[in-house]
DNA sequence: CGAGTATTTGAACAACGTCAATCCTGGTGG
DNA sequence: CCACCAGGATTGACGTTGTTCAAATACTCG
């Protein structure tokens, strides 16, 4: 039941970081590397842990939160297929990585990960990249955490999950229908507010005809001005 | 006047990027660089403008900036000596970096400096590991903007501008002086908050005891445990 | 010394959080 | 197939924090 366990039917082997590998190099890391299924809710990595493993996230989504010594809690970063996870060259782990759906990694132990990308500098180059990517994302969320309306951070979070789901492609003028991957309560985690301020938004965009609410998880954007719209 | 352009006797050799490079490598680097001075409130790259030069900071304090399409700002992030500015491999630059005080850099044109990279995987490395830190402390500072009391963040940033001011080094138990190098506004605008918040929990900190003001730039945290205190 | 700017202070207000109750929904077992 | 249950979501009333607007005061630099 498990043979595939191979990077050649990867779901992600072209849009990983392991695109920059041909297929010898891939055999070497296809040793390396192990599969690994986690349910929603179970926790990968948690911070302040030694940082033993890195990887690639084949399917589902995982959230990155960083909390205070209290117990406040903030998601600072989403991963979804194809994003790498983990810290390489860093003695702990400085957040907590868990499932927010069920989910499939393949890992790889740091320190010979380490090695691989110090043998394939392509390989290292695509993760400097992606890092790069990443802080610019984060700087970015810091903008929206400490400067946006609560009305304004829901209707950014919608539009992008909204880009997501119809595959970031130029999206189509009519109505985009998709299920949200996050519970409200994670929603709020996101967005750095509660869940009731989160259910209040999603209530009076619902009411203004902006958007439609299918369940806990269905959404669907009707109109996009109406969404972005101030009032 | 300008004999001091090359890096033999650059203040911050062995602590930028350069550090891996060794005296014959540096040569080379040092061809493609050309020394900048900023005054104070000038700015050496806009949002959305063509990412063109990266370098190192020598001297001073820089502040990136991102703002909303309503002129909202938020900073979110501040180079000190030895730090690296810019995107390599990027098209544009997504943030606006503005010298906070007279601040002396030590610039390179984008694509020569990537060829410098590829050549170099030990500096490529190091920048590797310094995105990587770069990443996780905005991360940190997400959780700080979205989940801590304006009490809480000034208090935090105090202590972490101390921690500087002191060269980082285990923090002597008594009174700590030092200039602040951002003015209140650009406090506030990296706490995310007023001016106004700004200045009353310093007026606070400051009535229990905790800390002395000297102008609008000096400090003097009085006791540590005071400040950090709840009430 | 004085103009211009930064900072402090005050009062009123709005947005968001908190607490608490209720509703929905998706899954489970009879 | 339906009733029930538990966790998630919504709604409401109310309190708090931090913002806004406005004015006074203190610095800094020429």
């Amino acid at each position: 039941m498990e043979a595939t366990n191979t990077c050649a039917d990867c779901a992600v082997r072209d849009s990983a970081l392991c695109a920059s590998l041909n297929d010898g190099e891939l055999m070497a890391l296809n040793a390396l590397g192990r599969r690994r299924k986690l349910a929603r809710g179970e926790v990968l990595a948690w911070a302040g842990d030694d940082s033993l493993i890195c990887g690639n996230l084949i399917s589902g989504v995982l959230k990155l939160t960083a909390s205070t010594p209290d117990g406040r809690e903030q998601i600072v970063g989403l991963a979804y297929p194809a994003d790498f996870v983990g810290r390489p060259y860093a003695g702990q782990a400085e957040f907590t990585v868990t499932a927010v759906s069920e989910a499939e990694l393949c890992l790889f132990p740091r320190a010979p990960f380490e090695r691989v990308l110090e043998d394939h500098a392509r390989m290292e180059r695509l993760l400097l990249q992606r890092t790069f990517a990443a802080l610019d994302e984060a700087r970015a969320r810091m903008l929206a955490l400490a400067r946006l309306s609560a009305a304004e951070k829901v209707t950014g979070f919608l539009l992008d999950m909204a880009d997501r789901a119809t595959g970031c492609r130029a999206m189509p003028p009519g109505p985009v229908t998709f299920d949200l991957p996050l519970t409200r309560g994670e929603m709020a985690e996101v967005l750095g507010m509660t869940i009731e301020t989160v259910s209040r938004q999603l209530t009076r965009l619902k009411s203004k005809g902006a958007i439609t609410l299918a369940g806990a998880r269905g959404i669907t954007i009707r109109d996009r001005e109406l969404l972005r719209g101030r009032d």
